[in-house]
DNA sequence: TAGATTGTTAATCGATTAACAATC
DNA sequence: TAGATTGTTAATCGATTAACAATC
């Protein structure tokens, strides 16, 4: 197995991006693509395409680019974990089922397996297609079902703590919709999605642009 | 009227932030700060929290650190509209009750004024305390709300088609949680939540951890 | 060949980090 | 004063942008 160098957050945002955009490209039959058309798409420049594209190893000819489904597969074998990532799910409010129902059956590499909360109306029930556990069982169904990561959809009260027990039952990443950030030893990432701060941001460039 | 510097996006971010952090203090009866106690709030370092404040043109003392409400004054002085924000919503799913929810009377200064869906089952009704208006009332609803901001949490083959008209109804910054990058004119600010990206990042880094 | 695109390096830009004199 | 913190500048770091030879 070749060593792939460990690249920035940008880029594997990136990478991502490239990926879901390629697949749309793909099932619209399309073989090839150019830098310039992906950059056009991702709204970005077609030299940083093709530093990542350099970066991660695929080459493209100047006759037609480079070809979609192999690239496709160049950034799975870069992105994804060879036996999948499972995910689990704390806090079944709104937000957390809107993300069971977009993320079911989406990406068969990255499932949720596991969904808790700690109101007793939702546990024992499937919702969203995902059972829904007590909190109490978080270490030992995250144990069983192998969950490496965590998405965090509790009230900003309840997080620091809900987040020192997944650290506990072994989770090494957290993307936290929580808005408070997360204290985590080293080793634990953690991605915040802070969408009081990101709607406040737009509030305040919309007014200067 | 004295001249604010534009300041940069993570900026506005960590301002967002700190007012947050802040107004917790606040509510719990401090009355005075230091920078390094906000850092440890935030994830951050002393002297950021010292420069950003000093760039929002706040004083501290070194006996003291910073007084609370003042810089929350201060804060709020640097990142609100003074009339403040009125935001519209597009896509009530599941993910668009869940932010409706959230902001609900949440800040005074930036409020949700109108939702918006094509399905016919949500259209007139008040969902999550907001009325729920049909697409082509847009143009007319948010012309009498007066809105400047919206957001986007509808799927993505009809993000691109919804931020058309949004432009054309006047709206200069969008909060987009549809899965594409958006193309809008010049002076239009746009800021992606991409959470499937988010997700992959957190799988990728929790494995390299 | 001519035209267009790729691979790759150097220059620019911006933000973060480190450091320290000024202040209470 | 002594200790701790603030205000502010210089150094570092990293990512983006610009440029161009190599390739088809």
């Amino acid at each position: 197995m070749r060593t792939k160098p460990i690249v920035s957050e940008k880029m594997v945002e990136r990478l991502s991006l490239y990926r879901r955009l390629l697949s749309d490209l793909r099932d619209n039959g399309r073989e090839h693509v150019f830098s310039h058309d992906l950059a056009a798409l991702v709204g970005g420049t077609a030299a940083q395409v093709r530093r990542d594209i350099m970066t991660i190893g695929f080459s493209g000819s100047p006759s037609k680019g480079y070809l979609v489904a192999p690239l496709i597969d160049s950034i799975d074998d870069y992105l994804d974990a060879p036996g999948g990532t499972r995910v689990a799910l704390v806090g079944v409010g709104n937000l957390g089922r809107a993300l069971l129902t977009f993320f079911l059956g989406r990406r068969p590499k990255l499932s949720i397996v596991a969904a808790f909360d700690r109101d007793p109306e939702r546990v024992n029930r499937v919702t969203c297609g995902c059972r829904c556990h007590p909190m109490n069982a978080m270490p030992a169904v995250i144990a069983e079902r192998d969950a490496r990561v965590a998405i965090l959809t509790v009230p900003a009260d309840q997080a620091q703590a809900v987040t020192d027990e997944l650290v506990r039952a072994g989770v090494e990443g957290i993307l936290n919709f929580a808005p408070v950030p997360l204290r985590v030893p080293p080793g634990v990432f953690v991605e915040e999605i802070d969408i009081t701060s990101s709607l406040e941001k737009v509030a305040y460039f919309a007014r200067q642009g």
